[in-house]
RNA sequence: GGUCCGGUGGCCGAGUGGCUAGGCAGAGCUCUGCAAAAGCUUCCACAGCGGUUCGAAUCCGCUCUGGACCUCCA
């Protein structure tokens, strides 16, 4: 049983193995820090985050490599060529670097809200300006880009007609085809200076009010809108890694671009894997700026977005994310968020409840039961192993719920499983939801809330004991109202959970 | 216009040529002082039309329809 990824190269499952044995080098594509980060950010870095977590689960030595993209690219739409974080600056009164840092700080914010590892090297844009112009420059001196005005294109043409001769047509990887293309493109800025409309920026000149520029072989500018990630990736990775991940948007023409690059450069084909996680839409259509329909992260866990009824846990996010399959669509709404976080609920108080149970030295009195909760935790590598189906290991665990609860509360007798199963249980859910799936509780433990909680349920018991249903019913309606929700167990005994 | 991907029950979503995906919501029941929780049972599907097949939601064709990319975009 090996692992089988989706190859965005071949649009094909493909086995995945490492170019050498036992590491993976895997680069995703990061934030551009001009911005707060939307419910659309978040779920190529909780994708890749599950898959980093997964290849370590495999027991890879995994170099995770995910760039901060702080150096601004441009602002189209017939708007004079500038550079969107210094723009913003202005507006902002802000220093570009000041910017940068505030919204950098608060992705990694978001990015602890929903527990995410933090990646091996996370490489800024402005800290790798050498790497760029060298590379740059090696393009040029092999002849596949030219200096115009202080900028310099990468030559597609040229490109895309010796290396189709290799096998490596520019559209490689987006499936396009370059001359049926040229009448689609719409007037860009400096359109003049490029030979070929197909042609893109390595290094822009910079106009004199740009505020974020270095001195280059050409003149004073800026990196171009793809040199950064085939830059640090190439520093960092090498000049053939094993995975390069991102969102499907990404595709065409920042990876495509990447692969001529690079491929220039170091004459061989970046990366090995190409991993693209799909689009979180609403409303049937992509969240993006250009829709003006995005929800911010922060606006999410505080449940102020107009759209949102209320607040919704960051841990609500990720699971609702884990539910799907990375490659289809997500259509957000906040009705499924609502049925994210009642699911999530269930299935982590069930795990819970799983890892109190006392494992006893006992047969199991079910087989066939005992044979069918076996079957499907083995499950769980398996549909991991075919392409991260966190789908459906997620449908496995539910099935696992009415079990668990049903031991618990004794609906199901105690010796249903044996105890070596139950053991097998509790590790591989734990492996699962939290080394894996990297979920974890809301962390509710406090000794005073816990002590204050107690009091109250014993000033309720005592009531229910001389039948004041109206005092034991008031504890337990105001607590809801608090979000404590007080349950009565079978045994006589009492619990709560906090929403 | 080009390239590509979808259309699954009230909502979100897996999936495979023949076996209940799963979650949320709805209904009934058990438990309970009443609830909640939990458990059990249950309703509601595969856009349409043809074709292939013993059998298709799953393969093929056509129609309708939604979306992504082609421009910064996760």
């Amino acid at each position: 049983m090996s692992l089988k990824v989706h190859n965005s190269l071949s649009r094909k499952k493909e086995i995945f193995k490492s170019i050498t044995d036992g590491h993976v080098g895997m680069y995703v594509c990061g934030p551009t820090v001009s911005g707060e980060s939307h419910l659309g950010h978040a779920r190529p870095f909780i994708t890749f985050d599950v898959i980093y977590r997964y290849l370590l689960y495999l027991g890879y030595k995994v170099r995770y490599v995910r760039n901060i993209t702080d150096a601004g690219h441009f602002e189209e739409e017939g708007r004079e060529a500038e550079d969107k974080i210094s723009n913003k600056a202005v507006i902002e009164k802000l220093e570009p670097m000041e910017l940068v840092q505030k919204y950098t700080n608060l992705f990694h914010w978001a990015m602890t809200q929903f527990n995410n590892l933090p990646p091996s090297i996370e490489p800024t844009a402005t800290g790798h300006i050498v790497e760029q112009i060298n590379m740059i420059e090696e393009i040029i001196k092999d002849g596949y880009a030219y200096v115009a005005n202080g900028s310099v294109y990468f030559d597609v043409e040229k490109y895309n007609t010796d290396y189709s001769k290799k096998g490596l047509p520019y559209g490689i990887l987006s499936g396009r085809n370059i001359e049926e293309q040229l009448d689609t493109t719409r007037d860009l800025d400096n359109q003049e200076e490029k030979r070929n409309k197909n042609d893109f920026a390595l290094w822009k000149n910079a106009p004199p009010e740009h505020i974020m520029r270095w001195k280059s072989p050409w003149g004073e500018g800026f990196p171009g809108w793809h040199i950064e990630c085939s830059a640090m990736s190439t520093k960092y990775l090498g000049d053939v890694f094993d995975i390069h991940g991102g969102g499907m948007d990404l595709i065409f023409p920042h990876h495509e671009c990447e692969i001529a690059q690079s491929t220039v450069c170091n004459h061989k084909t970046p990366a090995r894997y190409w991993l693209h996680n799909n689009m979180i839409t609403i409303n049937g259509k992509k969240m993006g700026k250009s829709y003006n329909n995005v929800i911010k992260l922060s606006e999410l866990f505080g449940g102020t977005h107009p759209v949102l009824t209320q607040a919704f846990h960051p841990m609500t996010i990720r699971f609702f994310i884990l539910q799907t399959h990375y490659r289809s669509t997500l259509d957000f709404s906040n009705e499924a968020l609502m049925a994210a976080e009642k699911g999530l609920k269930r299935l982590w108080e069930a795990y819970e409840n799983l890892q109190k149970l006392d494992i006893k030295n006992q047969i199991s009195s079910d087989k066939a039961l005992e044979e069918k909760i076996k079957q499907s935790l083995a499950e769980f590598d398996e549909f991991m192993n075919d392409d991260f189906n966190t789908a459906k290991v997620m449908a496995n665990m539910f099935e696992l719920v009415p079990v668990i609860n049903g031991i618990k509360n004794k609906q199901l007798p105690a010796d249903t499983l044996s105890g070596s199963i139950i053991e097998l249980l509790q590790q591989k859910m734990k492996t699962y939801l939290e080394n894996i799936f990297g979920l974890k509780g809301d962390g509710v433990d406090n000794e005073q809330l816990n002590g204050v909680l107690q009091l109250l349920i014993n000033i309720r018991k005592e009531a229910k004991a001389k039948k004041d249903f109206v005092t034991s019913d008031t504890i337990r309606n105001e607590l809801i109202k608090l979000g404590v929700q007080l349950k009565d167990e079978k045994d006589g005994s009492v619990s709560y959970s906090v929403n």
